[in-house]
DNA sequence: TATTGTTATACTCTATAACTATA
DNA sequence: TATAGTTATAGAGTATAACAATA
């Protein structure tokens, strides 16, 4: 480790963090692509979903929680609609607004989905023990709502959730 | 959290590992897009630039490292050779391969993008202590090589990582 | 004028199959 | 015949700007 290498240190490029992300998040769109055409999903629309079972929302707050700019967004929900598993309705204070809710179909296939989705973490995960898989999915969420983002971050001083053991709150009320 | 609740137990869908990994990976390509436009790169050129860093390769291995397919593995270092950051020989034990190697250009470039790219770790972990931030890292890169992939993992029973304190061998040699 | 949703367009990424040259 | 690399092509995903309706 000191032995006056030729090349100047070789530097960082030690596969970082958002080099390995890349690479996990392609191989998790493949998985969830595979796993969920037999039910007629695709990633986004699926994504779309999650994030209308808790409540319905206006386009462009769903756009900014899936992470899908308004223009694309209109295709994911024209899709969903046509079947049958969201509803578009004006919003009557402001009639510009689309408020997007999820039907009782919507959650039957949210369901089915979620089995699928199993799956893929299982094999994501299969060489984890479950304390490093709760551990995982913990850093996970927190650098999803905490990470990066710009402007967002620079005023926060959230803590690091330091994962000692990773309680067992995994599906809390998310 | 006990009240009867109307729906059905209210089923997974916790925005479970591979759903968040698909997430922070768009985020995390569109971070290195814009990071690596002003030295002329892109994140699959990147990518490849760093798996010929330790050795030369032929592209059959230098495709399954980087996880493209052989097709498009191709244009990618059309790009690098023509900005003569590659080059590509035959195998003269079967000429067939192409060797590709990473020149002295290549590295300096190298060298450039880790700066760029330390700034877009720095933000994706920013809420992180450091003891997180290595277990983060050390987890990705456990699932990065053990994760999923069908067949290969059948047989497989390689140890979590289990990471306690997450010790500092960071950067080891990779 | 500004905002919400929509449409249209172009550009990138990805997957597939067919082709060549070597073995 | 089988393999390594190449080419061509189509599909999906993404980003951008212009537009209509409403505020």
């Amino acid at each position: 480790m000191h032995g006056a290498p030729p090349l100047p240190a070789q530097p960082q490029s030690c596969t970082p963090a958002a080099s390995l992300l890349t690479r996990l998040g392609r191989w998790s769109v493949r998985q969830f692509t595979a796993a969920l055409k037999p039910i007629g999903l695709k990633p986004r629309h699926l994504a779309t979903l999650i994030e209308l079972r808790n409540a319905p929302l206006p386009q462009q707050s769903l756009g900014e929680a899936v992470d899908v700019d308004a223009a694309q967004l209109v295709g994911l929900l024209n899709d969903l609609e046509s079947d049958g598993l969201v509803h578009r309705r004006r919003d009557p204070e402001d009639r510009r607004r689309h408020i997007v809710e999820i039907s009782d179909v919507g959650r039957e296939r949210l369901a089915e989905a979620d089995r699928a989705l199993a799956d893929v973490d299982a094999r994501l995960m299969a060489g984890l023990t479950p304390e490093d898989r709760a551990r995982f999915v913990t850093l996970l969420r927190f650098v999803a709502e905490h990470g990066g983002f710009e402007e967002e971050c620079a005023g926060r001083s959230d803590v690091s959730p330091c994962v000692a053991a990773a309680e067992e709150d995994e599906c809390g009320s998310l």
